[in-house]
DNA sequence: TTGCGATACTAAACACCGTTCGTTATGCAA
DNA sequence: TTGCATAACGAACGGTGTTTAGTATCGCAA
């Protein structure tokens, strides 16, 4: 093979390479991904993805950006299911989880605190952002409709935090001697909605 | 050195040992740690090491131990630092924050959710379960008296998630354009207290 | 048709990692 | 003085990410 891949068939070599990753990933966790394991299941050499990526860390960073649209994308299909906005919340609070739940990988790659690199190159900052707006839309909605007050971006972060905050433990296995996963979802949730104050 | 060292001195070893990693963990960052800088530090070998800990987990899960003691520590020191209840939860807040932010490091061990060990040793569950319980004692004291109502462990887990969500949303850099953070911890505080409904 | 240049990929090496193993050197007991 | 127990060493193993020089193959021009 001599004759030089022209920018689309890089982009599909990229993509081809990063699903390799995403399932090894998926298979055996986040620290068992090495480059000569993916470039093995290619039939390559290690060496090879450097023509793809610059380093591990740029390949991890295209699974971050394609790991957050695969979020943004859940959870934008559970906002369109339905128009009731109580339901809607709903619906996007069981697609945050379940997304947790069959793709902790992913989840894990998303908002893993380690990161080396300060500097996020801009089209992972912009599927970030997606996430982060995706998680805040129904909460404007909802303030509109008159059925929550307050700034709906702080509400949204408080939401999301909680959630977040939810699952991370989880993972961390925090959480196995507390009441189960399901009531603490549920009475956080209603806690930021109603309060705890008697 | 050939004459065998007493129970105590291995203690006193490990603890050595447990300390140069924390400072080079503070320092450098947890991917940066290595037995080898470890026991150079030390004068000595990485194989050296192994007389005091079975492997790198073991050491890691030894540090973990020792920083959710710290963190235990500091969350009581809050609790005692004064008696009004109100004042008292705004303290613990203070030190969990103050804790997450002056020794990061020490907060990403404790709740670290790419630990491949299924198992925990006894005695790390024990530091784990002092740390959740800490973070539960005043929610009881303020249902007791009466200034929140409901199940004292759901509520507290649910101010202890949603401060360790805002954490660690922070530390993944997904809250680089959200409001500031200080106003999202006081707000989220604020919600589960009393609520958003209108 | 032949030969050239471009290039996708390889093989080998580098420095590092955690871990293992056989050896060394020390200090007490006999 | 001899012998033993053992704390620490040195070298190695297989693994990692990464760099480098080389190879083999293709399209294209002569």
């Amino acid at each position: 093979m001599a004759l030089p891949l022209t920018d689309e068939q890089v982009l599909d070599v990229r993509e081809r390479i990063r699903r390799v990753a995403e399932g090894q990933i998926a298979r055996e966790g986040i620290s068992a991904i090495s480059l000569r394991s993916i470039a093995g299941e290619l039939g390559w050499t290690a060496a090879s993805l450097y023509r793809y990526f610059a380093s591990k860390q740029e390949l991890l960073s295209a699974m971050r950006i394609a790991a957050h649209n695969r979020f943004a994308d859940r959870i934008e299909a559970a906002h369109d299911s339905t128009a009731n906005l109580w339901d809607r919340s709903r619906a996007i609070g069981d697609a945050y989880l379940d997304f947790a739940e069959t793709q902790p990988a992913a989840y894990q790659l998303m908002f893993a605190y380690d990161q080396e690199d300060k500097k996020d190159p801009p089209e992972l900052q912009r599927a970030r952002k997606r996430s982060s707006l995706t998680l805040t839309t129904y909460v404007v909605e909802m303030v509109d409709a008159g059925l929550l007050q307050g700034d709906p971006v702080v509400l949204a972060h408080a939401f999301w935090a909680s959630l977040h905050g939810l699952v991370v433990l989880r993972m961390a296995g925090q959480l196995d001697h507390s009441p189960p996963f399901d009531l603490l979802r549920r009475e956080t949730m209603r806690l930021i909605t109603r309060g705890a104050r008697a």
